[in-house]
DNA sequence: AAATGTGAAGTTGTTCACAGCT
DNA sequence: AGCTGTGAACAACTTCACATTT
């Protein structure tokens, strides 16, 4: 018997027709979009393993293998085809359209994020942000509404809302969490430093600043 | 032989005759002490491996296998004395003494980042921050001092400063990186969208919130 | 009875080595 | 000759099962 979670990927791949990605991939395949990108913008019309493995950081075994996993469209003894390449790797990422996303807290670091240029370059567009203090005077002007929290619900479900940027203060991280989750909300990027309880269904990516500082920490100090 | 990883983690427990812990279990550790310190605000003086568990979000056998990296000092039948553990944790992680760090890149997220109260909370506090144009008017008054890069070098050492948060436009962050490592900075956190090149001795943590949408974006499309 | 600590088993992820194209 | 694609080996990480202690 292949185990609980092997059994898991076998059923998917059944279920779907589709071999599962394994979620590291994923976000190397991420990496490697971006560095192709550049290797276009400077002129590259095709790349090797090598080359592209080395820009992105990883071993040139590893990338091949993580491309192994939806197809194989490397020409031996030549390499990839650059454009084809970042073609392909979107489409398996589903970048192509455009997703809308809400951001919860305008606090400090929320309001950074709601204009912070380096989500709508890739894709993505914060179209409102919520608050409970939606009136609070701020530092700066921001072209997206700020919205109280009771009107969160009705505005997820009427713009089919699928993702969240979670940046309130810990202490009501877990209950705004719940409220979008009810709302329909399906991924949540969480900025508050506690560990969310949600559903299976529901994802959760976690970014805590005071964490990834406190490990370069321990690493440097020896 | 136990291969090149194997015997790497092998020669260090020799040479410093404490036993090396995995770079994911140090994270848990992190997560480990912030869940500790609410549970004592909450006034709870000794917890289960099952309950520190369930609210880290990992399973207790998880949690049991990483304390037991640097000792051991449940007692059986009981669980773990909230306060001791704290101790031996923030110990092991080395977060006794506040660290000084750096901020370069005084951008829209970079500005955000030096007002974060999130980093003076956890031990760390940014020093003072750096900008290719450090008289430019911004959106907020800072407490911190804008300096010019010209100044980088001689207050990196001044200061021992060992850590810098990177927080450049990506045209830019290699060479900054490399500015950075030359005046002696042994641990970067990357917030431009680069992989940066950077010497063995030196660590690196990327983050990278457009990849992290992304990837949220992957897995609940379906 | 309740909970830890840990060897063994299981699973996932990475790297090697080389066959096979172009 | 050069480079991809991949089975097999290897290493890291997680979970199980249970002996052990309070």
């Amino acid at each position: 018997m292949p185990g609980r979670k092997g059994w898991l990927r076998f059923w998917r791949l059944k279920k779907t027709g589709r071999l599962v990605i394994p979620r590291k991939t994923i976000y190397r395949l991420s990496i490697y979009l971006r560095c192709l990108a550049r290797l276009r913008d400077n002129g590259l019309g095709t790349v090797s393993s090598e080359a592209l493995a080395q820009v992105a950081g990883v071993k040139p075994t590893q990338l091949r293998k993580d491309l192994a996993c939806f197809g194989t469209f490397g020409t031996r003894g030549l390499g990839y085809d650059v454009l084809a390449l970042s073609q392909r790797i979107a489409d398996e990422l589903g970048t192509s359209s455009l997703q809308p996303v809400i951001l919860v807290g305008v606090g400090n670091l929320g309001l950074a994020l709601v204009s912070y240029r380096g989500f709508e370059k890739e894709g993505f567009e914060i179209i409102a942000a919520f608050d409970a203090e939606p009136k609070r005077k701020r530092d700066k002007e921001i072209k997206q509404p700020i919205l109280g929290m009771e009107e969160l619900s009705q505005f997820v479900n009427e713009n089919g809302v699928k993702m969240a940027i979670l940046s309130v203060p810990a202490a009501s991280a877990q209950a705004v969490a719940n409220r979008l989750i009810e709302a329909g909300v399906m991924g949540i990027l969480n900025f508050s430093p506690i560990v969310l309880a949600v559903p299976e269904e529901v994802m959760v990516n976690n970014v805590n600043l005071a964490i990834e500082l406190e490990n370069l920490s321990y690493f440097i100090h020896g």
